[in-house]
DNA sequence: CATGAATGAGAATTCATTCAT
DNA sequence: AATGAATGAATTCTCATTCAT
């Protein structure tokens, strides 16, 4: 088990990134924020970046396994496309802050970044797979597998995203929205907009 | 016309905020880049929140500027969608480091970042007007007009962003690429993911 | 006749460098408060320090030529002392600003300061004389002529600034006040505080 | 307690900013002075602004003090004017730096400058109610106390002041000058300047 | 393991002064 | 005479990181 310091500061940075991004964030307010003081946070990460890359390691970690449970309980590729996606849509959802920094974080020429973007892309390969496999076994009828995964991904992100800034402080309307937003991702990739 | 210093700053300001985004670009950089003393910005804009807001809103402006042009040659609403589809992905591929700073810079707490979230709203309500119309008409058939705009919104945008980054210096690739994620999107629009 | 808009920078220099004093005092305020281009000050004064001294100079040379034509309307020492002290009240009065810099601008080490305080030393010499002319004829008796005319400015330019701020904002108050003040000065100067 | 460096950075900003006034004084003078790295001042102080409100809080503080300290010991108004007058002229002799910042820095519209009156008007105020017990017991006889206190004030401070400068460098007249100066001032406040 | 005082390399911003027009 | 755009040296303040205790 990870000592408990660690989770400790793991929480309170989480907060404080998110709140500020990785730039504005201080090792000071983390520090507080977490009740230890400064130098603890250097014994236990090398520095400001391994924090936030461990941090956002174990983010993104979580929703590729988070995903992975969701899909395995299906065998069939369209209803785990279904399952994909309302464990995107939930997992954004419930883990607003890591969202945010998914996004705003990802681009950019640092290592840290570039790592991350590694990660990402390992998400969207799972989608990718489960078209591929949709693909293989006749259900599905895609022409660029890839690229379809990494529009997918962008949908369901940005359609979460601009929901929780619209409805920032309504923490009850979020859940109801939720509903909605499934809807408007399986009618786009189940259905034609076009009428008939 | 526009002061020439003022131009000149602008342009060396999008490489160097888009290099680093806002927090990790220099003033000096900026001064540097575009052969003006550093004192010559600051003559010119109170700030480098104020610099990289009017940058960015003038960004903003171009896209919605190109997408409505694109938009207005067609009365169709799903030729208007395909125009849409099509100049956004142009868009984003001829001012990609706009884009880059479009999605990072979008998500956070700071006045200038909610400005700017403002003025996307206004680029999504562009592609929802789109949406509602065809609605109206009967060519389209969509729930969540709304929604569904963000969504298109994140699909095309990520696409274009996440391409950007795997074909980072392979700028021939790139042109070939548009096709291939024009496609991707239509397709996501215009038919079903299901074979049949 | 000096030139028309020396007189106009002259005018708002006063108003700028009592507001904020020398260091806060910006030219582009001056500027602006004078309705004229930056470079128009540097056209009449060679720098920011010029026209501090060129502004300081006139004002205690007015304060001096003030004191002196109030001096001049008595030839006893007393009675030249009552007219000092009225002058001296009058004209902080009615040069605030004037003589907030009077006080918080002569103590230092610039030469401007330096140069400063030689025409204060100009002033408290005015005041010795009368001292030495009341002690030759008689009238008087100071052990310490010089020492007591720098005590006089001091108590009289003391007085008067304190209640500036202490009145702040109410005009009218200080008109009354001023009657208050001189009373007190003279008290000092021609009675024992000590009862009988 | 204080900590020790603390004390360091207050020894070395009464130095640095005596000898150039708030504005001119700079931060990395200070460090310098103190020996410590500018940090270590911004560690203890959030500002410059702060900085200098301490150390004149303190050093107005240790006048008051003193002041107090030495009426005391009497308990006859007119001894313990004496006592005030002597105190006073002493401590601005031990003190010239804090004696020139006192008068210097008094008089502006800043937040800083106006505390800083705040705790000038309660000294102010010290010797006032001396002057009201004096008048209570018989022993003064005084129109104005709070008025008279103010020009007392202003007859000390200045007379000191000005043989600081005047006697710069000078520093064994200094203390001969001491018993000049109390003269005086005893003279103006126990005696008519008038010859019987 | 934990601490927090100390550090110092930056970075944003200011503003007196210059000078081409 | 007057202008105001341009300059760049100077200065405050920040904050990740270190290290002695």
């Amino acid at each position: 088990m990870r000592h408990e310091k660690v989770d400790i500061i793991f929480q309170a940075a989480v907060q404080v990134f998110a709140e500020s991004g990785f730039d504005q964030a201080k090792m000071d307010d983390i520090a507080q924020a977490a009740g230890v003081a400064k130098g603890t946070i250097y014994y236990h990460f090398k520095s400001k970046e391994e924090l936030f890359s461990a941090l956002m390691d174990e983010g993104i970690g979580n929703l590729i396994d988070y995903a992975k449970r969701n899909i395995s309980l299906h065998s069939n590729p369209i209803e785990q496309l279904h399952a994909l996606v309302h464990a995107h849509i939930q997992f954004f959802i419930e883990n607003k802050k890591l969202a945010k920094l998914l996004l705003s974080e990802a681009f950019g020429t640092k290592e840290r970044q570039h790592q991350f973007r590694v990660r990402i892309l390992e998400y969207i390969r799972l989608i990718e797979n489960i078209l591929r496999d949709g693909i293989q076994s006749g259900d599905l009828s895609i022409v660029h597998p890839h690229e379809m995964a990494s529009a997918i991904f962008g949908a369901a992100s940005i359609l979460v995203l601009h929901k929780i800034y619209s409805l920032e402080g309504q923490e009850k309307e979020m859940e109801e929205s939720a509903n909605v937003m499934e809807e408007t991702v399986r009618h786009l990739l189940f259905n034609s907009l076009m009428n008939k």
